[in-house]
RNA sequence: GCGGGCGUGGCGGAAUUGGUAGACGCGCCAGACUUAAAAUCUGUUGGGAGUAAUCCCGUGCCGGUUCAAGUCCGGCCGCCCGCACCA
């Protein structure tokens, strides 16, 4: 008998792997088997890799193995995003290059990631920060920009004073940049933008489609999107002298709910509106209002808690419906520049916040919905305001409407007067994407005194970064390098400059999926019927933390993509099952000075959690998502070390669902490690000239028969749970099938009883396969398997073999469990009926009771109903 | 405030279509082996009553539908996540 020693069987099969070529995919185009595509998020090469990391691989490797061994063309690539900041800051750290540091933290962790065993194609391994790579990225940027996808304007943006660049709304989180944590500040600013609000409705109406994601991804960039359908109205100005002021005829306010315009009490614009800064510029109290309403803070809590505060522009307007009704413009600091038209016509009966507003400065408050059942005469409004639909009163022609035909009926009438049209508004803003940063993807545009903005043509592409940078200065290097930026103008051919903007690294994975389809490709960016043959990709697993940012930039990459004729992909999405992984999370401790420590540094002493190199106690805090900066991490190669690729892969997909957290233990990890040997032990007990392990024991009967059933019964359920994403699951009942091997191991085995034994345990391996492919592969060959695991199919369950002979089902006496039978599995309701009613719990039960009812669900329950 | 999800033993969780609640694992307890410990193996393990057979209670709370409810319906309570002055 020996121990299972993973140290010496895992880097033995992996080469055998690597020979076999099994990982390598097939041609997407022309093959016979149907093509497979299964990608994790790729990483952002920033280190290490620890033990949290790997269950997101592990959830897609057990799902590319699997299909592999059910006969698809599998592609699952792996790559690297490769651009980013805290390669500029280690650089700036530790003087190292931001290049040299990445390329480095590549090759530590694709060691890493191949000790984990993953059945991944490394042939077509991309990294973004490879000019083969932004080469075609730049070539796209070029090519959204003639199709007018891509734009540069001046616009308040999100700047990042820690991080030293301008931000996209989707890394604002809270107020703060998403890496940095740093409170964001507004800047006027000339950017780059793509156009992602063409397609916000295609985006939105997409998101229908998605069967196969979760729904809280789906509403999250429902959300997001934010599509409201209103009217935008036009409230012309009392004076003609403002006409000319501010360049326009009137106020224009979005709203939805055009059936309340007459409740208007007052105007409201945002403290950044055109028509408050040109009054600012004459008016200094008008700009300390402005200048306040700035400063106001970022947070939610302060958002919330921030009071109503409004200043009287003492501009007035009329009402589109009444000519003779002046109605005061305010501006006021609960009004966004960003959302709308950027002024608001305050109804206050109807809405809280103009409610609030119209108190505080003891505006009119003219109640125009009455809500179903209220009377006309008494329903009044004090301090809430009433949102809901009703019937419309105090309105002229509206009255007696409902909500929904007076708003119909308020545009119709807006439209005739041409005062206003029925408008859709979206919160979605374009995404922002040039970064004031050096380690990223060159923007390819020349600036040129006289032609303007020009692209850089195709054949001169990639623009490479420089690699004489440095970085001893705070901000972008590349635009202190003046040769770098020095260039002469393509179209004119005069001395001319660089951008020195490089592109957000989320532009980088917004078609990283596509290149892994076809990398080779060196003219266009992929292959086009290669990767419209593999897309859209079939299962995608990564973090929820991605469901706003990464996808929904990648769902408008392949649509642009399309519409500039670079792939076929009609539907637009590029991922059609979306799954997103729960974290693995640790126990954290810290040091009484409030160092955190890693959990090999510390150790029980006694029943106390103490630091070993002090002595000191230590303080256990919450189970908390592995991460870095909390130290409870536990490395990937010290635990491959110690326990094997396979205990780690085979953790992290225990105990809990895979979208929820699973909790990293010693004890849970020892558990694991029990397991393998306990299923080496079997595998290694059995006798030598046995039949092999892919050999069907028809003989069986007794427990080689009731050993075949759990087999098989194990192979179904397995099969079923991987296919359902319930990894959890699956590792359950191949514990079933071991305790049922470790059960009927009865002795002596003969001829059809060890038949069934290796049926069983051939079974097993390949049960386990996609789950520890080392242990299975050692199990398979120990067993006599005459070629790789790998490369055998997966097996179908017995059907005959799903079903007992005999059923055990339960008895209940008026819905209270009294007792069981035993029947076959074909007896009819009589026979069940009679067996109930005989058995002696039931007798028992019924004592002085009448029988009304005998309820048999064959198979299932019988239920007798007695009075 | 709006939206999504979740409440089951000491813990992670299972029960996929309404049909034996607690599979499987961890932990705990007991036993075997051992001078001893570790490792390993065997057994017990929702709560309560009882020598036992057995009985009662039990899936956040209250009510309902049903022969039968963790599961369906109505109303609460609690927790987690996302968004949030979006007109």
């Amino acid at each position: 008998m020996t121990r299972y020693n993973p140290r010496e069987s895992e880097p033995k099969w992996r080469a055998r792997w690597a020979e076999s070529g099994v990982d390598t995919a097939g041609p997407a185009t022309g093959g016979d088997r149907e093509n497979y595509y299964v990608l994790e998020m790729f990483p952002y090469p920033s280190g290490r890799i620890h033990v949290g990391h790997s269950r997101n691989y592990a959830m897609g490797d057990v799902i590319a193995r699997y299909k592999r061994s059910k006969g698809f063309n599998v592609l699952h690539p792996m790559g690297w995003d490769a651009f980013g900041l805290p390669a500029e800051n280690a650089a700036r750290d530790r003087g190292v290059h931001p290049g040299a540091w990445t390329h480095e933290n590549i090759r530590v962790m694709r060691d890493q990631l191949k000790r984990l065993g993953l059945a991944i194609d490394w042939s077509r391994e991309v990294a973004t920060c490879d000019p083969d790579y932004y080469k075609h990225q730049q070539a796209i940027f070029v090519k959204l920009f003639k199709a007018g996808l891509v734009h540069r304007k001046k616009a308040s943006v999100n700047w990042d004073p820690v991080d030293q660049t301008v931000l996209a709304n989707e890394q604002v989180v809270d107020g703060r940049g998403w890496r940095s944590g740093a409170i964001v500040v507004t800047r006027e600013l000339d950017q780059w933008f793509f156009k992602i609000t063409d397609y916000a409705d295609a985006l939105l109406d997409g998101l229908d489609t998605l069967e196969r994601w979760p729904d809280k991804v789906r509403v999250m960039q429902r959300n997001w999107i934010g599509r409201s359908r209103g009217a935008k109205v036009l409230f012309p100005f009392v004076e003609k002298d403002d006409e000319k002021r501010f360049g326009a005829p009137g106020i224009e306010v979005f709203t939805t709910r055009p059936d309340t315009l007459f409740g208007a009490s007052f105007l409201a614009l945002a403290p950044d509106h055109a028509i408050v800064k040109a009054l600012a510029e004459d008016d200094p109290s008008i700009e300390a209002f402005a200048d306040y309403c700035q400063r106001t803070g970022v947070s939610q809590e302060e958002i919330e808690k921030a009071p109503k505060r409004g200043f009287d522009l003492s501009v007035k307007v009329r009402h589109p419906f009444d000519p003779k009704w002046e109605i005061p413009v305010w501006s006021a600091n609960f009004v966004l520049s960003s959302y709308g038209t950027g002024a608001i016509f305050g109804s206050p009966a109807g809405d809280q916040r103009d409610l609030d507003f119209a108190r505080k400065y003891d505006l009119p408050v003219t109640p125009v919905v009455l809500p179903p059942g209220a009377d006309a005469d008494s329903h009044a409004i004090d301090d809430t305001a009433y949102t809901g639909d009703g019937t419309i009163y105090n309105s002229k022609f509206l009255n007696g409407l409902t909500s929904a035909e007076a708003i119909e009926a308020a545009i119709a009438r807006l439209e005739s007067l041409k005062l206003g049209e029925g408008a859709t508004t979206y919160r979605l803003r374009d995404w922002l994407v040039s970064r004031q940063r050096y380690w990223g993807c060159p923007i390819p545009i020349i600036h040129c005194d006289s032609c303007g903005v020009v692209p850089v043509p195709e054949d001169q592409l990639p623009v490479t970064l420089p690699e004489d940078v440095t970085f001893d200065k705070p901000g972008n290097p590349l635009t202190r390098h003046e040769s770098w930026k020095a260039v002469d103008c393509p179209e004119c051919g005069q001395p001319a400059r660089r951008e020195t903007d490089t592109l957000d690294t989320f532009v980088c994975s917004s078609w990283y999926f596509l290149r892994f389809t076809s990398p080779w490709t060196t003219d266009t960016p992929f292959d086009p019927a290669e990767a419209a043959a593999w897309m859209p990709v079939d299962q995608y697993v990564g973090g929820v933390e991605h469901a706003i940012l990464h996808l929904l930039y990648a769902r408008f990459f392949t649509r642009a993509l399309h519409d500039c004729g670079l792939i076929d992909m009609p539907g637009g999405e590029p991922f059609a099952g979306l799954f997103t992984q729960g974290m693995v999370t640790h126990e954290t401790y810290r040091a009484a000075d409030g160092r955190w420590l890693l959990p090999e540094e510390v150790e029980s002493r006694s029943g106390k959690i103490v630091e070993i190199a002090t002595g000191k106690p230590v303080t256990v805090g919450a189970v908390e998502k592995m991460s870095k900066s909390k130290k409870n991490v536990v490395d990937l190669d010290a635990f491959i070390e110690d326990f094997g690729a396979d205990a780690a892969r085979w953790f992290v997909l225990s105990d809990s669902p895979p979208e929820r957290d699973v909790e990293y233990t010693d004890e849970g990890v020892e558990g694991v490690w029990r397991f393998i040997q306990r299923i080496w032990s079997l595998v290694d007990a059995h006798p030598g000239g046995a039949p092999g392990p892919d050999s069907v024991a028809t003989d069986a009967e007794g427990d080689a028969l009731e050993l075949r059933r759990a087999a098989h019964k194990a192979l179904h359920d397995v099969s079923a749970a991987i296919e359902g994403f319930r990894f959890n699951n699956a590792v359950a009942r191949v514990h079933d099938l071991v305790n049922a091997l470790r059960r009927l191991n009865t002795e002596p085995v003969d001829g059809p009883a060890l038949a069934a034994r290796s049926e069983a345990l051939g079974l097993l391996a390949r049960m386990i396969s996609p789950f520890m492919p080392h242990l299975a592969e050692e199990c398979w060959s120990r067993l006599g398997g005459s070629r790789l695991l790998v490369e055998t199919p997966w097996p179908d369950a017995d059907p005959a073999l799903l079903q007992d002979d005999t059923v055990t089902i339960a008895v209940q006496v008026n819905g209270k469990r009294r007792d069981e039978i035993v029947l076959a599995k074909d007896a009819g309701k009589d026979a069940a009926e009679a067996a109930a009613l005989a058995t002696q719990g039931v007798v028992r039960a019924l004592e002085g009771l009448t029988v009304r009812k005998v309820i048999v669900v064959p198979g299932r329950i019988v239920n007798i109903v007695a009075t």
